[in-house]
DNA sequence: GGTGACATGACAATGATTCTCAAATGAAAT
DNA sequence: ATTTCATTTGAGAATCATTGTCATGTCACC
């Protein structure tokens, strides 16, 4: 179900190294810069069909910005959410059985199926807070 | 403190009215045609603007596609996440004392502070799992 | 080594959102 | 009412991420 065999290619594992070498979330624009200077040329295009494979299976996490803008991240494990900084950026990752039955059983209240979800929370962490 | 006062205006509130004549989320581009069709004349900037300061000011509610776009829509009261139908689109309306409480607490421990979450959970309902 | 399908790259095209700035309009004073 | 002045608006240009196009490059297999 989720065997789209792909074809390795030096450029594909120049993005999914690219995006391994950071735990934040990266947008394609600034994977796509940090391919160029570091030598691996990818072109554009080639970065944004790479992720959106990746991501359509599962192997990388998308999050949209505020502004609407999509970054992503190799994901470690699983399924989680994200607990990120507004100021720094700083992205921790956690996990919520709480929130995962309780997404369950809604849906299931509304007869709603084959159900994915989002959470995200933002705030301000300590080191920011405290600078002002 | 979100004493943003602002002028009364014939476009803003055609934008107002627009976005409440339905329950669903709208974006700024469908608002803005709706309105020129309906003779309610407003520019597209303007419309983008007041959407931008009443949610701003938390009077409506705002989301981002999968796709990116923004959607508004009229909220209804307080604090709550959607629960949508990824095949028509409906909306429906849900709360969760669980995840407010699980969001405050998980975002405690690792310091952060001023705080907000957005949870978003997509589906398939009822009707649209049924025709396939 | 040849071949056909899939991947890539350069660049054009799209589409939502934002910016610009002159003209219109509200609010409060006169 | 009229003046005054900051705010808001509108039309269109400008941005900017993302997607489409299509000729060319490259992989897996014969």
């Amino acid at each position: 179900m989720t065997t789209t065999s792909r074809r390795p290619t030096r450029q594909r594992a120049a993005v999914a190294a690219a995006l391994a070498q950071s735990a934040e979330f990266q947008s394609a624009q600034e994977l796509h810069a940090r391919l160029r200077e570091g030598g691996d040329s990818v072109g554009l295009a080639t970065v944004y069909r790479n992720l959106q494979s990746m991501a359509a299976d599962g192997e990388i996490d998308v999050v949209r910005t505020e502004e609407g803008e999509a970054v992503y991240r190799a994901c470690s494990t699983g399924h989680h959410h994200h607990l990120v900084c507004r100021v720094c950026g700083k992205a921790v990752e956690i996990e919520g059985p709480a929130v995962e039955t309780w997404a369950a059983k809604v849906s299931a209240a509304h007869g709603f199926s084959d159900v994915e979800h989002t959470v995200e929370i933002v705030g301000t962490c300590t080191d920011c807070s405290r600078v002002k």
